[in-house]
RNA sequence: GCCUCGAUAGCUCAGCCUGGUAGAGCGAACGCCUCGUAAGCGUUAGGCCACGGGAUCGAAUCCCGUUCGAGGCUCCA
């Protein structure tokens, strides 16, 4: 605990508006003390009631020292940067209040944004600062409720290796699984040591694939033509998988009226931050997930356990949170966010975990298939112990499956709607991780928002719900796939996307103006193909085609002339080999469709013609 | 919210410390070149130096304030 403590002549402050959700309800009414001492106060994490109890003496006893019995407790956070959760902190302040012995107490009231006013005295013992933290000691069993709240979701974090065994984090050898340890000690620690942009920044501005919009608010992208088509690309591939493992694709409202009896509940336990719209006198706020919009048309459909599990899909665009402006960091974090989220509504757990396999699989294949490995990723698996030890073989074999070590958090109870939670995460090369899939089971919505179906003894139950996006958000997976490609470059590899995904597949380059004609004629052919292939037809040199079209990253570079009009080869330049190999026409076009099999087509979204483009980025 | 940094041509930036007519590269327009696997050549246009104030004979440059942006910290009393 903080302490700066004045001793003025007067002091005023008038609450000006709330700051946090939790504040203190009260008359915002300005107050005026005099021959007062004023002790900004900042709560740290650490303090406990035994930390208050010992700062509210040593205040006593130094104002005994200056004569002065008149204390003004002033909740003041920017005195540290270690600060408690307010709840915490409201608690301890209004022990200090109660502990107060002999004096007469005011309490600035917590969590408003107030305007003061004070005058200190001219003499030495005026300005006091105190820091105040827990000592050797066991805090004492008296600790408040909303401290014991707390310690109820303390995480214990252990490594879970594919043959089963738990081991402690201190003892893992992590010299094979560095990634793992980054996440480790991020999420464990919450520790971060990055003061530099990612890579993948200077990269989406380059390839015009996305950009901040100054006019909007942080966390709300743009996206070029080439970004809208990696976008729909992306998510026309989880959507088609989603619906191939059995989803039922909907669409339900961005915003929702706050005062719903059922939106009430659920904020309380998903404290994302909001964006808020008031319109008509209503209090509407914008989605932060696709969750409550899929179960309240659940809780309208007619229900028998024989439709279970039933699978709702929503591809969300977007889904919102403010997240905090710091946070908001190229296309890592956003404040708006295009989110595949899937839900199984279950029978029972049984169902419920037979359900929770097939989606890991799914999860695994559509990661795969957007061009990220296992190596890319690390597995977290969270849960409570009491599912562990009843479920033991679920969980190990997810780790086996995966074939490496998993970072595990473990509750001792349950606090969050979910007892079992796993998700990828990539580590970037700055070492922050991002979670990409994830599975939840939840076992407390579905009573939350009176889902039932009829059992085979026609008796109303509520089911077990999954919670999973396969692939995580889309601009979260454009931002992996420009990390890695950082990291190749890096590393010397010439960066690249999936074939399927690359906003140019194949640029055509005529030697002379004269070549254009079969060019086009080439292009055609390649578009019939599902190929999208572009023709730089601007009057430039072949070495600076050339040079621009590596620097869009553009995977086959055909230079036309002379020799390939009169034959039926093609000399075409592969990013991925050295040298320029030669393939007939037929050839090229088969080498292509396998290896975008299976993969959705759309065609180039800035026109064939590369003269006619705008400039978007240099 | 707090801290740090920034705002100069369409883009990326130099100039600022030490005040004296606004600079480069890329891009654009126009012209020349008609080209075989990573930048061919020339010419031209483009700026209320974010906004407001101050000191100065004189400010992009120094001082104060504001706005906007980026990054960091803090789920923030």
């Amino acid at each position: 605990m903080r302490i700066l403590q004045l001793h003025c002549d007067y002091v005023e402050y008038t609450p000006v508006k709330k700051e946090i959700k939790s504040a203190e309800d009260l008359d915002p009414q300005s107050k005026r003390f005099e021959e007062i001492v004023v002790a900004f106060v900042a709560v740290e994490e650490s303090d406990n009631v035994d930390v208050a109890k010992r700062a509210i003496t040593e205040i006593s006893e130094s104002m005994k020292k200056i004569g002065c019995s008149k204390l003004l407790l002033y909740p003041y956070a920017h005195l540290s940067s270690k600060l408690a959760s307010p709840t915490t902190a409201l608690l301890l302040l209004q022990d200090m209040e109660k502990n107060a012995q002999g004096l007469e107490v005011h309490r600035a009231p917590f969590g408003w944004t107030k305007s003061y006013k004070l005058q200190v005295k001219g003499h030495p013992l005026a300005e006091n600062s105190k820091s105040i933290t827990a000592g050797d000691e066991k805090e004492k069993d008296s600790s408040s409720n909303a401290l014991k709240a707390e310690s109820k979701i303390k995480s214990y974090w252990h490594i879970l290796t594919p043959d089963g065994k738990l081991h402690e984090i201190d003892k893992f050898n992590f010299t094979k699984h560095q990634n793992l340890e980054v996440l480790a000690k991020y999420e464990a620690a919450k520790k971060r040591a990055v003061d530099e942009p990612p890579p993948h920044v200077k990269l989406m501005k380059k390839l015009a694939i996305a950009d901040y919009e100054p006019a909007s608010d942080a966390g709300n992208m743009r996206f070029y033509p080439n970004g809208r088509l990696m976008k729909s690309l992306i998510e026309r591939y989880v959507t088609d998988k989603v619906m191939e493992y059995g989803g039922f694709e909907v669409e339900t409202p961005i915003m929702y009226d706050s005062h719903h009896p059922s939106m009430e509940s659920y904020f309380h336990r998903f404290p994302a931050r909001q964006y808020s719209i008031d319109s008509e006198g209503k209090h509407l706020f914008l989605r932060f997930a696709a969750c409550f919009g899929q179960f309240l048309m659940a809780k309208d459909f007619q229900l028998s356990y024989k439709n279970m599990p039933l699978r709702l899909y929503e591809l969300t665009r977007y889904s919102f949170r403010r997240e905090q402006s710091g946070e908001l960091v190229g296309l890592r974090r956003l404040r708006a966010f295009t989110m595949p989220d899937c839900h199984a509504m279950c029978v029972d757990m049984d169902q419920a975990k037979e359900e929770f396999r097939k989606r890991f699989e799914l999860s695994r294949d559509v990661i795969k298939g957007l061009g990220i490995e296992s190596e890319d990723y690390e597995m977290a698996i969270r849960f409570t112990e009491e599912f562990y030890n009843e479920n033991k073989s679920l969980i190990e074999e997810m780790v086996a499956k995966l074939g490496k070590p998993v970072l595990v958090e473990m509750w001792k109870e349950r606090f969050f709607y979910f007892v079992l939670k796993w998700e990828f995460n990539y580590v970037d090369n700055l070492g922050k991780a991002s979670a990409l899939s994830t599975d939840q089971i939840d076992v407390e919505n579905g009573k939350r928002y009176n889902i039932d179906f009829m059992d085979d003894t026609n008796k109303p139950l509520n089911p077990i719900i999954l919670h999973n996006s396969p692939s995580g958000a889309i601009e979260r997976v454009i931002y992996t796939l420009l990390e890695k490609a950082a990291k190749d470059q890096r590393e010397g590899r010439k960066p690249m996307f999936p074939l399927w995904l690359a906003p140019t597949q194949v640029r055509l380059i005529p030697v002379k103006p004269e070549f254009l004609d079969y060019c086009e004629k080439l292009a055609d052919k390649l578009t019939e193909n599902d190929i999208r292939v572009d023709v730089d037809d601007r009057n430039e040199s072949v070495g600076k085609s050339i040079r621009d079209a590596e620097t869009e990253w553009i995977r086959y570079i055909i230079v036309i002339g002379e020799k390939e009009v009169n034959s039926t080869t093609l000399s075409i330049r592969d990013r991925k080999s050295k040298d320029p190999h030669n393939l007939s026409v037929e050839d090229f076009i088969t080498s292509i469709r396998e290896e975008t099999k299976g993969k959705p087509f759309m065609r180039i979204n800035m026109g064939r013609s590369v003269a006619k483009r705008p400039q978007i980025m240099v």
